[in-house]
DNA sequence: CAGTGTGAACCGATTCACAGCG
DNA sequence: CGCTGTGAATCGGTTCACACTG
């Protein structure tokens, strides 16, 4: 869906599925602590599982990027953490800009996961004057007022806006005309965007909202007789921990 | 995917396809908008425009709940809210516990979002005994030791986990055994939950590296000559904004 | 012979296109 | 006449099952 029309209709040598796409990063972190561990190899049905998803999913994954495991033995950890952050694009590191220093932009500049994984927090934005100067995770925040510089200045090409909803549409054209071309939107809109730009979208309460679907079901299920919940054996660890379990979103938009 | 298992395989009465239950909660953000703006009517073109999605997907999804519109003429607006927000099951309010209260679990608390739309955050707990008493979004943090008790005495079904990775399977099996039976983890860790619990996952810098393959994509495709990017006029609105887009990812585990 | 790599079958979701209705 | 509702076509992704290989 998202990868919508005339993405590229032609170059298409090495066409990757956005699922797969997905699941690179939640390969790469299993990997990363196999590899923290010195694991040297690990099958196809281990990693799968440290990774929560089923084993010929990832196998058909990885073919995807080539033939990099060992028939009868499995996969080189250290040789396949190469190639999924080669993949991912991950070798080189990414400036990226925080704008809307609230509560939820001050828990990003402080995650640990972006700094350790090809990307730099280059800079944190906010609108409030009284912010400007005070140091976040390490790092001052600076004016609105800068964004355009701050961008062109650090040759961002990802910006993160973390900014309330009403502001969100306004940051955003302000980033895509300076030049930003990805960015991840925690703010509760729908945000347009000129064709090129791809767009991610995280949205605390709607997550909330389908597990209260889901609630609602087995509440609802009690009552309608049947067999319901074969109630297998605890910690069935194998399933799919579906992560966003998703489909990418990305969007030319 | 994530639905695996012989998850309810009879009593299918109303089977609403995962992927639009996922786009539910983004028509009635849509619809919400518009009721405050006194709309009495809109066209699927026009909600679907709202919403980020294309209208023929949005038809279809209506379909599933019934046939809410009327031909010629579009959708109450009303009555959709009230549809919509029964099938998701937010016209009962679900009390909410927050684990680790970090600057995430702190925006957690006072993300609006939740508040607003069927959720209470019934408590706030965290490990660190210098948090506890101290409030938080109004709401003071318990410690720990309260959990078990906290999820009895308010009936509490859903969790959510913002802890450190190293906490949260610890928290979440605590959680689970107290009687929670639908997490929404925050933490970058596969958690492994028995049969019957559904598991959501929010992982930022996972959205940010695929965020970054496209990137890459995009960067690498200027010099492979061809007319790449037709770069239709700006704004397109249309297009998917793909939220999460997603599948959905509940997993009976 | 254990475990990868992959064609083929399958399944769910999206899109198309138009019949049906207010 | 305009817009909904939906069968049919299509597409992308997952699962199956097994040939192949180190």
């Amino acid at each position: 869906m998202a990868t919508g029309r005339t993405h590229r209709p032609a170059t298409r040598s090495r066409g990757i599925p956005e699922a797969t796409v997905a699941r690179l990063p939640l390969y790469l972190r299993a990997l990363t602590a196999l590899s923290e561990r010195s694991v040297p190899t690990v099958s196809s049905e281990e990693l799968a599982a440290a990774a929560g998803v089923n084993s010929a999913k990832l196998r058909k994954d990885f073919s995807y990027l080539g033939s990099y495991g060992t028939r009868g033995v499995g996969y080189d950890v250290e040789y396949l953490v190469y190639q999924i952050s080669r993949e991912l694009g991950l070798t080189q590191d990414w400036p990226v800009v925080i704008v809307g220093i609230g509560n939820l932009g001050a828990a990003l500049a402080n995650y640990g996961g972006f700094a350790s994984r090809g990307f730099r927090v280059a800079a944190l934005i906010d609108a409030d004057p009284n912010m400007a100067g005070k140091p976040v995770a390490g790092i001052p925040v600076q004016h609105t007022d800068e964004l355009e510089r701050i961008i062109q200045d650090n040759g961002v090409s990802i910006g993160v806006i973390a900014t309330p909803a009403g502001a969100a549409q306004q940051v955003c054209d302000r980033l895509v005309a300076a030049g930003v071309t990805s960015i991840l939107n925690f703010a509760p809109t729908v945000l347009s965007v000129p064709d090129g730009v791809d767009v991610r979208k995280v949205d605390l309460s709607i997550e909330l909202q389908i597990l209260a679907f889901h609630e609602q079901r087995k509440a609802g299920e009690e009552a309608a007789g049947e067999a319901a919940v074969p109630a297998a054996a605890g910690r069935g660890d194998s399933a799919d921990q579906g992560p966003d379990g998703d489909v990418p979103a990305v969007m030319p938009a």
